[in-house]
DNA sequence: GCGACTTTGTTCCTGCGTTCACAAGCGGTT
DNA sequence: AACCGCTTGTGAACGCAGGAACAAAGTCGC
């Protein structure tokens, strides 16, 4: 008996599912009902047969001679993603970015919410940021419980970060998305991900610099 | 005639050179002259034997038996990055992320420091924000050809970003860090990188949706 | 009803990135 | 001076991602 459809989807592909859902939503609000794959392909900013290959691995879902339908493909990605329901997320770090993430209404269109903002300075504790308010990381673990929030952002300096991923993988966090700078080890079970904004100017400098040489 | 060393360096290679920069860094403040290929892979979160293939697209810079030499390996993957001496980069949009990144002293730590802060809302106009002053966009022109920046980073609305980008673009920069989620489409010779923090968290989900499914 | 056109889904292929494994080279020791 | 242990640098194999080309399938026009 065999596997007709491989239960793993690369990541790169879902990565851009995501993109393509972002897009699908804006056709949608603009009334497009179908929409071909050379269409979607440039709103992504991709290849079109990549496109296609990617949607693949969600099973057909377009009718040939046509294109896809809107609104179904949306549900269908939305659903393998598993942003059907919204998710809860906790945010620890209420500094710069933190407060710039709380406030981010973007997440919330996109069905993440901030069910809990944790932050270690008394300063900050109370304050009111983005319809929640800030909470003494001795919280965590009760708002991680009773909400169920399985996704944690760490938004704090750098020397401090390992410490408050394992606090939030104690509390039941399944997945963490890290902005310090510091590689972040946890424990089996628990996804970490991290966002690098140095790299990606150092990158660019390297990109720029490349060029220089080779003209 | 062969070319003994390409002069094209992987992108999955440069992004990590620039996590070893940093972690060879932090070794140096903490007094270390030599480290090996082992320590420093666990340091900076990678295996070994990629470390030592990614530090051998610079040529040799290690010794056998040894190790590397901390401060020679340092200088030479920031030349390579091009970071050896700051780059200069203006910043379009101070909202909410904007003004965090303003505000964060990593980036000049790393070479990068913003020399031109620009906002098309007039309350935004004149504002001070991590020692700069906020402008209006009329003088992004100027400020790019009189201080070279090379990097321009976009924090404005989605709506917009195109024709910031297009003005980035016509006043000199070379490469654009773009925050807002669409794909922007710049001229030859000019290198678009985006970060896409909606879709770090949609990749989360699924992998932790994912996980349920395979447990 | 039938043919032509459009668009999807798949297959092949090429190139890249990652990992493992080993030979080469250097320092310290006897 | 020769040997031994340690670490680097590189070669090979593997798996994956991306792109182009092609066949299947559905619609529209006549
Ligand atoms: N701000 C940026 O633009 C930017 C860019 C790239 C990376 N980063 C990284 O993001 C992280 C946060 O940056 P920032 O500019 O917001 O710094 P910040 O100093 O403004 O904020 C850090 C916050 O974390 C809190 N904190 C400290 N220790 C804590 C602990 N143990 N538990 C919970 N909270 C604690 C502090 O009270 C503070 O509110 C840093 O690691 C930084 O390197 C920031
Ligand atoms: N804040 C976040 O955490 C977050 C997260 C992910 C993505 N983003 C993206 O980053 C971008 C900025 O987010 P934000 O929360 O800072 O928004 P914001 O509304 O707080 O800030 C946007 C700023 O851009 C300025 N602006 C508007 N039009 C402009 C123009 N034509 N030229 C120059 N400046 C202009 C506005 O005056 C405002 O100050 C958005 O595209 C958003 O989707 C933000």
């Amino acid at each position: 008996m065999i596997q007709p459809r491989p239960r793993t989807i690369p990541e790169a592909t879902v990565a851009r599912l995501a993109v393509y859902l972002r897009a699908l939503t804006t056709l949608a609000e603009g009334g497009r009902s179908s929409v071909s794959s050379g269409e979607l392909a440039e709103a992504a900013g991709v290849n079109p047969a990549g496109l296609r290959k990617d949607l693949s691995h969600l099973g057909p879902c377009g009718v040939r001679g046509v294109g896809y339908d809107v609104q179904t493909l949306r549900d269908r990605i939305a659903r393998v993603l598993g942003v059907e329901h919204a998710r809860a997320c906790v945010l620890v770090g209420i500094g710069n970015l933190g407060s710039a993430l709380a406030d981010y209404a973007g997440f919330g269109t996109r069905g993440f919410e901030f069910v809990g903002l944790f932050d270690a300075a008394p300063a900050r504790i109370g304050q009111p940021i983005g319809g929640q308010t800030v909470r003494p990381l001795d919280e965590l673990a009760d708002v991680v419980a009773s909400t169920g929030a399985s996704i944690g952002v760490i938004t704090t300096p750098a020397e401090v970060a390992q410490s408050v991923c394992d606090r939030l993988a104690v509390a039941g966090v399944r997945s963490i998305l890290n902005f310090a700078p510091v590689p972040l080890v946890a424990p089996d079970g628990v996804d970490v991900r991290k966002v690098d904004l140095s790299v990606e100017l150092q990158v660019l400098a390297f990109l720029g610099q490349q060029r220089l040489v080779s003209a």
